[in-house]
DNA sequence: ACTAGCGGGACCTCCCGTTTTT
DNA sequence: AAAAACGGGAGGTCCCGCTAGT
């Protein structure tokens, strides 16, 4: 991750100057873009917020994407799951490491407090708007828990085994956090999540030979 | 089938005349949708050309669908998915039945045309609207699917366990709708199911004891 | 319909079933606007939700009122405070009757709980479409006042400068309540009532002579 | 403070062509909607006249008002109107200043045509809409006004006193507004101001000692 | 006779291609 | 070359007149 714009040294011809500042432009709108998906949905962000959010104008994220839905492609919020998936020793038992996977999964033990989490699954319960919008960003934490779960199984993430069963995991997590917003918050979380992993526990062979 | 949702069928054989056009007016904007998409795409297709072909006033479209993508997505056979579930033979083997709620559930066998099933998964997987307005009526299924389970296995709809299990189904079988499109639907989408099944195949013991 | 069991005096010309139930319907369509109106504001409420609330149909409502707007033009829930303001002793010296007025006008002393006039003032505060919308009722309200000062003075409530005292009554009302929540409602309203008191309390000689 | 974006004539010789332009198109589009209006009435009266007969596009419209009550409201000369009052000689009698106060922020004497605050006063009447609107505007008139007061008063003008007086006179003068277009506009609005001021004209003495 | 439903049109927001200014 | 402004057009909500079923 920081190895992203901390490594061509000198091997390269320079990106220079107007180069960088292209990126910078292109990051800038879609660290904007997502951070505002993130907070009102994807209908409801407009270009006009993503622009001002961005520093540029409107035109400008035209001139970098030709559209509004170019923008949403690729996902930074993830990465850091990803890596502390790939973080965990490499003999770790296949159990631990899911229980990994949906604790982290979940935003438990991510350093987010408690009360983010809960304010989270309270709005994922109750406002369908948010409930409808988080989609995007489930699918985005899907790839990345397939990914893992490939590089670990070696197996392709691409698979569809691989895909279908990442995703299992996060539909089950996402109803999940659905029953404990609907104890009123009053269970603790990681116990459901545990109660929920054992469905999960003994993965079929095809995933575990 | 008309019947089937409104569980009353014998007392009342008129469903009176009003009713019937609805039902009619819905279809036939239904139809044109999907026939308009197939020509020109999502986004090309306007309400306006939608209410054309569909012989209404645009008025009346969204009288019928609160927003476009709802054309699409907008499900009448949950609880005919309830109904077929539950008209399984009590003795089925676990794994049929499995199969028959992976099957349904996405959509075959349920008399609907194969075409239509392979637009759904199409604007699922191109359209951010529509992928993100599924999200409801998943969500709603999901609890359908947990009705079903928790009548056959004599466990709470509600439970956790039962709602988990059936939201990660939910989720493999979007990652399955997925899966297709990105084949280019050139796969048999029942083989792909049959496939994304071997990972549930074998419940865990907490479900089936 | 010779009324055999309708023990009627048959004094009056009996206003008819008919014609009862239609003033029935028309009041409960105002009652269903006006209740609306302060929960959403005008805007935001629609002929249809009237007619649900009202349990007629959208075309009733036309049927009774020519036009939205026409439906809100009187109003029931001032005359309360007119009929208490007539309550005072006649001969209650000017001061205390403007202290009655200001602090009916604005809430206390009606019976209404604590809780309930401060959530208005926060609303009127912070929301803008609530406050825009709390015009309406403001301007109904400032005609009882004129009413009530009308009668007491002795003079028109229609002429110019009852109405207009009676608005500006309203207008600083208003402020005092801004006034009370830019404290966060730590001082007591009442106090604040009283100090606004004091700037009317000299009423110049045109309005008593 | 405020002068900072309405005067400065020294720093910035020129307002830029882009500016003179906006200026330009923002009058256009209020001409035409007052012209239309005259003939029509403000409900016959649609954006896409006003577009036409300002030579924009109904976009273009949108973009300088939020929606169609705001091309008759909003005003652009509350900034001047605390400049005049400024400028009074610090001398100037009680009385007198009152007079100014209420005769410019009811819109006399500020250059402005009469037929337009006639127009505005009839929409202000007859329209919910509009009235429902003015309401924003007119609290921050009222804050302007308390502004002036307290500068020439020498009291804080955020103090609840001066900021009721000043509702209070707003109160008065929307209702002088109301008066005067019940009387078909016939009575003189200079001659209903003065009226108006002799309710004030006494102020207390908690306001001027 | 009552009402459900449709049609048309206005309002308003947003996207995004094009033109103009700086 | 970047930004601002404009234009056109689609989506979506609402009002209210009119038509046709129960």
């Amino acid at each position: 991750m920081t190895a992203a714009h901390s490594s061509t040294p000198a091997d390269r011809p320079r990106p220079g100057l107007r180069e960088r500042k292209k990126i910078k432009t292109r990051e800038a709108i879609r660290t904007a873009t997502y951070a505002l998906i993130e907070e009102q949905g994807y209908e409801a962000t407009t270009i006009e917020q993503i622009a001002d959010r961005a520093e540029v104008s409107p035109s400008t994220v035209f001139r970098y994407f030709p559209a509004k839905e170019d923008i949403v492609l690729t996902d930074e919020h993830d990465p850091l799951l990803l890596e502390q998936l790939r973080a965990r020793p490499a003999d770790e038992p296949w159990p631990q490491f899911m229980r990994q996977i949906m604790h982290k999964a979940i935003g438990l033990g991510t350093g987010e407090a408690r009360e983010v989490t809960r304010l989270r699954c309270r709005l994922l319960a109750e406002v369908p708007a948010v409930r409808s919008r988080m989609t995007e960003s489930m699918s985005e934490t899907g790839h990345v828990l397939a990914e893992a779960i490939g590089e670990r199984t070696g197996r392709d993430p691409q698979s569809l085994e691989v895909r279908v069963f990442a995703m299992s995991l996060i539909g089950g997590l996402m109803e999940v956090s659905q029953c404990w917003a609907r104890t009123g918050f009053r269970d603790d979380l990681a116990d459901l999540v545990d109660r929920a992993l054992a469905l999960y526990e003994r993965p079929p062979d095809i995933l575990i030979p």
